[in-house]
DNA sequence: GCTTATCAGATTGTATACATGTATACAATA
DNA sequence: TATTGTATACATGTATACAATCTGATAAGC
């Protein structure tokens, strides 16, 4: 199944994509599809073959992926998947917390028909999806729909960066059929509420969502060590 | 468990600084202390010329300032230290009230002795300093150690993060007459708040700092263009 | 047996050289 | 005069080559 998604990264004029950004592109894909799992080393002589280029545009790639917290770089020893301890998930999901509930109070009050329309059918999207990618793809497209209103373009970025570095863990061990209704019934009552223009049981709503989230990684991740 | 991990590593700490870090360092303190303006260019072969390398681990560098937010990265042109307009000096300040009540509020009941005391000294040094470049720096080292006993290294990392990308903006037009007797003020307050473990007064009293720090910016800033 | 030393292979880090894209100045044209 | 096209200079992007460093296995020492 393909679908339509809105356009991710809010690239400034643009007129072309560089060779980093396409590989930096694959392997944020790649690690948010937990094909690449933390941990694993990336190594750059592999990747410059992968994408029949040289290993400077893959450095200046691993470098980017360093900014958004997906990569450690270790000077001389290489690159690695992220793999955050669970003191440093409880960190960033207080953090998520923080800031998403924030956009989204601020997101409450644009929210176009549609704009709300979008978040309905991505809604509508995730009842049918059965494998984990997809679920991550369209969970991922949904929140930020949530927050876009906003138009806070920086606060966005810093709250995918911070999905992106942790959400996939609980794609990890978890399947759609065990998380799926939860995530549903939840992500419904956060839309509702938006569309009632209640921003503070909004909030409430997805506070809730992100802690019962946090708590499933929290428990499949203790077992991980 | 299906998947088998590799070992997490262990030794974060670096013993030796990398070409790339003394070259970000550099160019980071140059534009925390406006020696570099926002807006300019910064030219790969004259910085590796001043540090006498290559211009790779010049790009490294500027592609991890990029990640900072402090440069601004355009293809095939250049880059350049970044140069937020007032928008988004309001939506960084804004992010920055969020977090750094968030981690003062987690901070207060963990101060030490030796931690009140450092934040002490820093304030009576800042009693005695002149000039723009050494009042950024203990601002900012008083700001860290208010923040520092929340324990929580990715939220301080972000929080620093956002300071340099805005702060300086408050040092660029003004001078510490100007402003020195308000800053010392507010800091004692929120100081004095912590010593009480009032962790609400603390941070209402930051937030009255960052905003007051926000609207002299917003003044200074609409001239500046 | 356990720890430490050592060395080959592999991987990353960087310098150099070349290719490509961009900007400036100037000429050509309407 | 204003606009468009073109040449040149310059800065950035990338490939290649080489140097520095790390890893892992084997050997030496206690």
């Amino acid at each position: 199944m393909i679908l339509e998604m809105p356009e991710r990264i809010a690239t400034p004029q643009l007129k072309y994509r560089t060779a980093p950004e396409v590989v930096a592109e694959y392997i944020r894909d790649a690690i948010y599809r937990n094909e690449l799992l933390p941990g694993q080393q990336l190594q750059q002589e592999e990747l410059a073959l992968k994408f029949g280029i040289s290993r400077i545009p893959v450095r200046d790639a691993l470098r980017q992926l360093q900014g958004e917290g997906l990569v450690d770089l270790y000077p001389n020893r290489g690159a690695f998947v992220s793999n955050p301890g669970v003191e440093e998930l409880r960190e960033v999901f207080e953090l998520r917390i923080l800031l998403e509930t924030y956009a989204l109070k601020l997101a409450v009050p644009n929210f176009t028909k549609q704009e709300f329309e979008l978040c309905s059918s991505l809604l509508t999207h995730l009842e049918s999806v059965a494998n984990r990618a997809d679920w991550s793809r369209i969970d991922q497209a949904f929140h930020a729909a949530l927050y876009a209103p906003c138009k806070q373009s920086r606060t966005l970025t810093l709250i995918d960066n911070l999905r992106g570095s942790v959400n996939r863990f609980y794609f990890l061990y978890l399947s759609p059929e065990s998380y799926g209704p939860d995530c549903l019934r939840e992500h419904r009552q956060i839309l509702k509420a938006c569309q009632k223009r209640d921003a503070v049981a909004a909030a409430g709503f997805l506070e809730a969502h992100l802690r019962r989230s946090l708590a499933e990684v929290e428990s499949v991740s203790a077992v991980g060590r």
